[in-house]
DNA sequence: TGATAATACTTGACATATCAACTATTGACA
DNA sequence: TGTCAATAGTTGATATGTCAAGTATTATCA
């Protein structure tokens, strides 16, 4: 192995980061006057596929699209905004049950629009073959390599 | 517009932000052991490339894979750690400018093999000329779309 | 030339992220 | 059944990120 990466080796990488960064950058100034965070919408996201039941805390924590330490206080702050409601499991006690609530899906609800107006934008400069192509080349990049 | 983006789409976003993840991940992995964070290892190959005038302290913040309003303070920890050198301007008082030290490229020259070795491993599941066509499909992304 | 605006950071206040303990509860097994 | 390990989450300390406002300096233009 040589100490450098070929250049379109670099050109992925550097793709990849930058890209992510950009959708990141759009997707925080869109939900900023909602008063979220893009981790905080994703867990609400989570939820909503979640219903009715909800889900345990680690169970959120390992459906996030980014891995995120700091699930407790994500979900604490989502409670706080009553957005969330917790409950300790009666089966195990260890487990607490996170769900959405009607206030959280009221507040989804308005999001879905810019949202999808926002992913779609974003790709706007590629044919849908394209994105199918690219999700198909990044699908074996996230599948966890050695 | 529908309410929803369509499934080619919702997976070429989140296949972006995934990836782009477990790059992050694996980058501050490596490189916690020599007390950098992946943005000051960014700023130093910034600065290496930079040699041997250096940069301006907001030239530096353009340049950076992520957009960073804190470059301030990132680059007063690369001072602490002497691994940059900065000094203010004479032709332009407002300006400082920022060096990499001799330890700061002794550091990043450590840093070469094994950071390439992890651009490679996380896109080696992809034959060369499938790098190339990733690469392209970002490109067109991170044009920064309306 | 003097007032105003623009630039290039810097700083303070605050939110969020990260890591390493720590608690409570459950499972596994001698 | 009692002990030990594993699981699920929480908490404290600390680092880092973010936004708005502030300072110093330079450019613009009446």
């Amino acid at each position: 192995m040589t100490a450098d990466s070929p250049p379109h080796t670099k050109a992925a990488v550097l793709g990849i980061l930058r890209a992510a960064d950009l959708l990141r950058r759009r997707g925080a100034a869109l939900l900023e006057p909602y008063g979220l965070t893009v981790q905080q919408f994703n867990v609400l996201r989570i939820l909503r596929g979640a219903r009715p039941d909800g889900l345990c805390t680690l169970t959120i924590a390992e459906r996030m699209v980014e891995q995120t330490p700091g699930i407790t206080r994500l979900i604490d702050r989502l409670e706080a905004k009553q957005l969330v409601r917790r409950v300790r499991s009666e089966e195990d006690r260890r487990q607490v049950w996170c769900r959405i609530t009607p206030e959280g899906l009221r507040l989804l609800a308005r999001l879905d629009q810019p949202v999808a107006d926002l992913d779609r934008a974003v790709v706007a400069g590629l044919a849908r073959a394209d994105q199918e192509r690219l999700a198909a080349l990044l699908a074996v990049v996230h599948r966890e390599p050695a």
